[in-house]
DNA sequence: CCCATTAACCGAACAGTGTTAGGTTAACTC
DNA sequence: GAGTTAACCTAACACTGTTCGGTTAATGGG
C-alpha cells in the first residue's frame, strides 16, 4: 500500500487502540505487530508516529494519569489526601493491566510529577515540613499503587481444594474472587482511612 | 559437550545465578541464554532442571519470601503487624529488581499464602472479624509492596533543571536520589506507623 | 565384565519480539 | 508540472523462550 489519501494512523488513534488491547489482552498481550494489525497497518508504519514501544506505553500512561484530580485540598489536608487517593485509584483501577508498567518504571513522568508537586505544596501549606510532606505523599502512593496492583484478592484461586487443609485460616479464600472488586475497594478505603487518621 | 562427570547444573545453582543476574542487570536483564552462559552451559540444558522461565522466577521469588518472618505476634497485634511488615520489606528491598515480578503475578504462591494465613489467623485471634483481618492484611501488603516498588524517591532525576521552574514545590527533588535509601525507609516507617495507629 | 538404560548436555530450529533500512507512491508546495 | 515530503510497505536483524533429536558419560543389573 502506498501513501493513503487520508492517513490511517495518528498518535491519538495508536494510543487509544493500544490501551484497548492492554485492557483486553493484558500488558504482555500488546505487541507492535498486533497493534499494527488492529490498526490495519504493518508494524513498521507505527514508527513514523511513535518513537518506541516504551515511549508509547508512557504516553498511554500519561493520558490515564491526566484524569487524576488533586484539587480537593480546600476542605483540609486530610480530606484532600483522601480525595486525591480516591481519584488516583479510580484512574488506575479502570485500566488495571497497565498498572504494572506504571509501577515498574521511574516516577519521573510529566503528569505524575505535576500532581505530586501540587500534593506536596498543599501539605506544606497545611504546616507539614518539606520532608514530612514528601514522606506523606510517598505513603499515599504506596497505598494507591499497592491496592491498584491488586495481586491480592483477585489473585486467589476459586478452587476450595487449594486452601482447605493447608491454610487453616484461609479456608474461605476461594470465595475471594467473587467479591474481589468490593473487597479491594473496601481494603483500600480501610487502609486509606487508617493511614490518614494515624498521621 | 557430552554428559560431564560431575553435573554442572542444579536447581539451586540455577536459582542463585538467576537471582544474581536479576540483582545486577534487572528483571529484563535475565534471559535464559545469558543465564546459561554464566553457568557455562547452553540454554537448552536449563530445561532439564527448570520447567519454564516463569517457574524459575517463581522459585527464586519463593526463596526470597521464605526469609519473611511473621512470628512476631506475641507482643500484641500492632507490634506483630509492624514486625511482619518490616520483615517483608527487608526481604523485598534486598532484591528490589524482582519486586515487579512479585507484584505482577497472582498472589497464589505457596510461600506467600503460608505467611498470609498466619497473619490472618493472628488478627482473628486478636479479635478482628475475618473480613476485617483480610482487609488489614491487604492494607499491610499495600504498604509493603508499594514501598518496595519504590518507583518514587529512587525514580527521580538528579538534574536540578528537570524540576526548577516547572514544579515549584519539587525544587529540591534532584537531591532525592542521594538520600533515596534513607528516605524510602523513613517513608515506609511513617506510612506503617500511621496505618497501624489509625486502625 | 558387559550391556541397557538413563541423565546431562549440545546444536539447530521455530515462532515470536522490538526495531531499522531502504523502497514505493500519493499528496502537497512552488 | 516538477520536486519534496509524508505515509505506508517489504525485508531483515538481533533478540527472546522453548522444543526436538542427537551424543556421550555415568549408573544399575545379570
Amino acid at each position: 500500500m502506498p501513501r493513503p489519501s487520508t492517513p490511517l494512523l495518528s498518535p491519538d488513534r495508536i494510543r487509544s487502540v493500544a490501551l484497548a488491547i492492554i485492557d483486553r489482552d493484558g500488558l504482555d498481550g500488546l505487541s507492535m505487530r498486533k497493534l499494527a494489525a488492529e490498526l490495519g497497518v504493518q508494524a513498521a508504519s507505527l514508527y513514523g508516529h511513535v518513537r518506541t514501544k516504551d515511549q508509547l506505553l508512557n504516553d498511554v500512561a500519561a493520558t490515564i494519569l491526566s484524569s487524576v484530580d488533586v484539587s480537593g485540598f480546600s476542605s483540609g489536608w486530610r480530606e484532600g489526601l483522601i480525595r486525591c487517593a480516591r481519584s488516583y485509584r479510580e484512574a488506575l483501577s479502570s485500566h488495571p493491566n497497565i498498572v504494572p508498567f506504571l509501577a515498574y518504571g521511574p516516577a519521573g513522568r510529566e503528569e505524575s510529577l505535576r500532581r505530586l508537586d501540587i500534593l506536596h505544596g498543599a501539605l506544606v501549606d497545611a504546616g507539614w515540613s518539606r520532608r514530612e510532606a514528601t514522606m506523606i505523599a510517598a505513603g499515599l502512593m504506596y497505598i494507591v499503587f499497592g491496592s491498584a496492583l491488586s495481586s491480592f484478592s483477585s489473585g486467589f484461586s476459586s478452587d476450595p481444594a487449594d486452601y482447605t487443609g493447608r491454610y487453616p485460616h484461609l479456608d474461605r479464600a476461594h470465595l475471594l474472587p467473587g467479591v474481589a472488586r468490593e473487597l479491594d475497594r473496601d481494603s483500600f478505603e480501610l487502609a486509606l482511612a487508617a493511614f490518614v487518621r494515624g498521621l
